[in-house]
DNA sequence: ATAATGACTGGGG
DNA sequence: ACCCCAGCCATTA
């Protein structure tokens, strides 16, 4: 047995498929949804493991800083911008806008003054 | 059982 | 705002 625990990995792989077209989440966000902090790291081994020919949208989950992720993968670093390109999600100097993209509930807890109008 | 590794994160320079 | 470093945690060696 390779990577995380299958129970983690379908966990994970069942939140990122909610995520909607585009849209974004990051590794630490994902984390959270599988109550589960801290694992952010595991989330993308989870990811890591998963075939070429997969159903799960992994290409929205992204750093929390919005740069693309994929360090030892750089090709898919690169397929992965390409994909959230074309579901409609900007890059600007190579990283998603958060407060635009980022998807998840979580993301309203903070201060409404923080969003943007 | 100990040490190194990695699709990560947050804080400091 | 960008780069570097220490902290985290399950998987591997």
């Amino acid at each position: 047995m390779r990577a995380v625990s299958a129970g983690f990995r379908e966990r994970v792989y069942e939140v990122v498929r909610r995520i909607p077209a585009g849209k974004v989440m990051g590794y630490g966000h994902v984390a959270s949804a599988l109550t589960q902090p801290g694992m952010a790291r595991q989330v993308g081994w989870a990811l890591a493991a998963l075939p070429g020919d997969t159903d799960v949208p992994w290409q929205r989950v992204v750093r929390s800083s919005g740069h693309i992720a994929a360090q030892g993968a750089p090709d898919r670093a690169i397929l992965q911008r390409a994909l959230l390109e074309a579901e409609g999600v900007e890059f600007t100097a190579d990283k998603v806008d958060m407060r635009r993209f980022g998807f998840g509930p979580e993301v309203f807890l903070g201060d409404p003054a923080e969003r943007e109008a």
